[in-house]
DNA sequence: GCCGTTTTCGGCCCGACTGTTTTCAGTCG
C-alpha cells in the first residue's frame, strides 16, 4: 500500500504545526510550502521516488534534503520516527482542533497542557464549564468563539467537500469499470447533482446479464475486489448486491449492483433529492402508474426504466440535468417545456482569475498558461494580488507595470507561432474599508480586466459592508467582483453583506459577479447564480487556479453555474474573447 | 528547513484584527 500525496502533505502540514507549537523560527513555513507544493503535484510522490530516488524528490520545490529524507522513511515504511516524536510529545488531533475557527499551533498546545484538551470532545467539555476563559490569554470572549467554532465544525462534520474527493470517487469509480463483466459504474447522490459538499458516496454498478449464472458471479467478484480496495478501512456491508465500505479518508461508500433494464429508474432513486423523488412519484400516482428504484410501472408491466430519459419522457416530463433537481421549479418548467439549457462542462473558453509566482501562486505566468491551453482554454486573465495583502507580496502600481512587459512578451511570442492564445492584463484588486480600492484608476484604466475582492474588515455591519461592496461596483474601471460572498465552505460563513442589493446594484452598473470553482468556496452560492440568470446580470466561471493543475476545478464552477440554472450566455468567459472584451468595454 | 539572474550563508514574514492586554501574542489571509 503506498503512500499518496495527500496523504504525506498532511504529515507535513502537522509538522509544521507542532513546529510552530514550539516556537521555532522559519521551520513551519517550510514544511507548510513543501506540503502545499506536494499536495498539488501532478504525479504521485511515490512514483517520483521510484523513478528518480531521492534525488528526484528533492527536485520538487520547496523540499530540500531533509524534508526528502523524511519523505523517503514515510514512502519505505509508511511511518515516520520524527513526526511520531512530536505526535507523542503532543497528543492532540490537530485536523479536528485546528478546524476551529481562531485556534492555532499555540493556543491548541496551551489548552492540551493547562486542561488536557486533546480533541474536539474535550475542548467542548473544558468550554461548556468555563475552564477556558480562566485561562492566562483567554477570556470570555474567546470561549464564546471556541464554542461557536466548535458548532460550526460540527454542523460541517461528517460531510466532504465534492471538489475534494471528487478524485477519489472517479478512481473507484474507473477502477470498477475496468473489472471483467462490468457494463457501467458511476456515482449516483449528491455527488451526481454535484453539491457543494457530500455525506457519502453511492456507486451503481452494471453487470453483464446473460447467463444468469454468470451474472451471479460477476456481482460477486465486483463485491470482493470493492471491499477489498486498499483504501478500505472498515466494511459496514459486504453483500451479493450491496456493500458498503469506509475509506481511509473517513468518507463512506456504497456499491449496488442492478439489472441494466432498472439502470434508470435506481439512478434516478439514487440521485435523489429525495423531494425530487416524491414528487415524481405522486406524478407518476396521478397518471395511475408507479415508480420504484426497479421502474415505471404499469400494474405489472415495466413501461419505462432502462434510462432515465424515458422515465421523465413518460411522465410528461422533459429530462431535467441532476443539478437541478431540488425542487425549486424544475417540475413545472419541465412539463412547461421552459427548462434552460444549461452552460455545458466543455463551454469555458478562458479563465479570468489566476494567481502567479508574482504573489501567491506556485508557477510562473508561462507555465499557468500553457497549462491553461492544455485544457483547451484560450485565454486567461492573470490576477495576482495588490498590495494590501501584503501577506502574498501584493502588487502595486509600479511592480504591476513590469508584470506587462512579461506579459506583452508572452503574447508576443505566441502571436509569432501562430497560436491562438492569450494573456490578459488583470488584476485581484483589493476592496479596502471604505470601498476604494488598492490600485490607482490610472492604472486600473490600462487592465483589459478588473477583477475586485473583499479580504479585508469581515466584521463590518451588513450595511457597511453592503455600501463598501457598491462603491467598488461603480467604479468605471472594475469589470467583475471576485468571489463576492467571502465564504469558505466548512471554515467560515459570509461575511455579512446584502447580496440581493448588490445583484441589483451589478444589473445597473453592468459588473460582472464571479462564480469561484475552487472547491471550498463555491462562491456565488447557487441561490445568488439564480438570482443573476433571472436578472439578467452577467457572470464568469474562474478557477482562482495557484498552480497549473488547479484548472481541473474549473468543472465544479460549471457545476455551481449550472445549479443556479446558468446558460451559455450568462457567462462572459464562455464567449469567444473578442465578445468577451467587448462586453467589458461597454459597461 | 529552503533557497540563490542581489546571496552557498543569511535572508525568509507583512499587516490587520481580536482579545487580551497596559504593550502584546496569536491567528488569518
Amino acid at each position: 500500500m503506498s503512500i499518496t500525496n495527500q496523504e504525506i502533505a498532511r504529515i507535513l502540514y502537522e509538522i509544521g504545526e507542532y513546529l510552530d507549537m514550539q516556537g521555532v523560527a522559519f521551520k513551519p513555513r517550510a514544511y507548510e510550502k513543501a506540503a502545499e507544493t506536494i499536495e498539488s503535484l501532478q504525479e504521485e510522490t511515490t512514483d517520483i521516488y521510484k523513478r528518480g530516488g531521492l534525488k528526484a524528490v528533492e527536485d520538487i520545490p520547496g523540499v530540500g534534503v531533509s524534508i526528502a529524507e523524511k519523505i523517503e522513511e514515510l514512502i519505505k515504511t509508511g511511518r515516520l520516527k520524527y513526526y511520531d516524536g512530536l505526535k507523542k510529545k503532543t497528543p492532540v488531533d490537530l485536523s479536528e482542533l485546528t478546524a476551529v475557527e481562531g485556534l492555532g499551533p499555540r493556543k491548541i498546545k496551551l489548552l492540551y497542557q493547562k486542561l488536557g484538551v486533546k480533541n474536539l470532545k474535550d475542548l467542548e467539555r473544558v468550554a461548556k464549564t468555563g475552564k477556558i476563559s480562566k485561562l492566562e490569554g483567554f477570556g470570555v470572549k474567546s470561549e464564546e468563539n471556541i464554542l461557536k467554532g466548535i458548532e460550526f465544525v460540527k454542523k460541517s462534520g461528517g460531510r466532504f467537500i465534492l471538489g475534494f474527493v471528487m478524485p477519489e470517487i472517479r478512481m473507484i469509480e474507473n477502477r470498477l469499470r475496468a473489472l471483467r463483466g462490468i457494463k457501467r459504474a458511476e456515482a449516483a447522490g449528491s455527488v451526481r447533482r454535484r453539491k457543494e459538499t457530500i455525506g457519502d458516496a453511492d456507486i451503481l454498478v452494471v453487470i453483464e446479464s446473460k447467463p444468469p449464472a454468470f451474472a451471479k458471479a460477476t456481482a460477486g467478484k465486483v463485491m470482493d475486489y470493492f471491499v477489498s480496495m486498499p483504501e478500505v478501512v472498515r466494511v459496514f456491508a459486504h453483500g451479493e448486491t450491496k456493500s458498503a465500505v469506509k475509506l481511509k479518508n473517513g468518507m463512506d461508500v456504497d456499491v449496488r449492483v442492478l439489472p441494466e433494464e432498472s439502470y434508470g429508474a435506481a439512478l434516478n432513486y439514487f440521485t435523489g433529492s429525495k423531494d425530487h423523488n416524491i414528487a415524481l412519484r405522486q406524478l407518476a400516482v396521478k397518471k395511475r402508474y408507479k415508480l420504484s428504484e426497479y421502474g415505471l410501472f404499469d400494474g405489472k408491466k415495466q413501461i419505462a426504466g432502462r434510462t432515465e430519459e424515458e422515465i421523465y419522457r413518460a411522465l410528461g416530463l422533459d429530462y431535467i440535468e441532476p443539478e437541478m433537481r431540488e425542487m425549486t421549479g424544475e417540475l413545472e418548467a419541465a412539463q412547461k417545456h421552459t427548462l434552460p439549457k444549461l452552460i455545458g462542462y466543455k463551454d469555458l473558453k478562458g479563465d479570468l482569475q489566476v494567481q502567479t509566482k508574482w504573489t501567491d501562486g506556485s508557477n510562473s505566468i508561462e507555465e499557468m498558461a500553457e497549462a491553461a491551453m492544455a485544457k483547451g482554454l484560450e485565454y486567461v486573465a492573470i490576477t495576482d494580488h495588490t498590495k494590501r495583502l501584503a501577506m502574498t507580496g501584493g502588487l502595486d502600481d509600479k511592480r504591476i507595470q513590469k508584470q506587462w512587459e512579461e506579459i506583452d512578451g508572452l503574447n508576443d511570442k505566441w502571436q509569432m507561432a501562430n497560436r491562438k492564445f492569450r494573456v490578459l492584463k488583470s488584476t485581484e484588486c483589493d476592496i479596502l474599508k471604505d470601498g476604494s480600492l488598492d490600485l490607482s484608476d490610472e492604472i486600473l484604466a490600462k487592465l483589459d480586466v478588473v477583477g475586485v475582492s473583499v479580504h479585508s474588515n469581515f466584521n463590518l455591519s451588513k450595511r457597511e459592508q453592503t455600501e463598501r461592496v457598491k462603491r467598488a461596483m461603480k467604479n468605471p474601471n472594475v469589470d467583475i467582483i471576485f468571489h463576492p460572498t467571502g465564504r469558505l465552505i466548512q471554515r467560515r460563513e459570509s461575511y455579512e453583506v446584502d447580496m440581493g442589493e448588490l445583484i441589483k446594484t451589478a444589473k445597473e452598473t453592468g459588473t460582472v459577479m464571479e462564480i469561484d470553482a475552487f472547491p471550498d468556496r463555491l462562491d456565488l452560492k447557487d441561490q445568488h447564480i439564480r438570482m443573476c440568470v433571472d436578472l439578467g446580470v452577467k457572470m464568469t466561471i474562474d478557477s482562482d487556479a495557484h498552480a497549473v493543475n488547479h484548472f481541473d476545478v474549473l468543472e465544479f464552477g460549471v457545476a455551481q453555474a449550472r445549479r443556479g440554472w446558468a446558460k451559455r450566455e450568462d457567462i462572459i468567459n464562455a464567449w469567444p474573447l473578442e465578445k468577451m472584451l467587448g462586453f467589458l468595454k461597454k459597461w
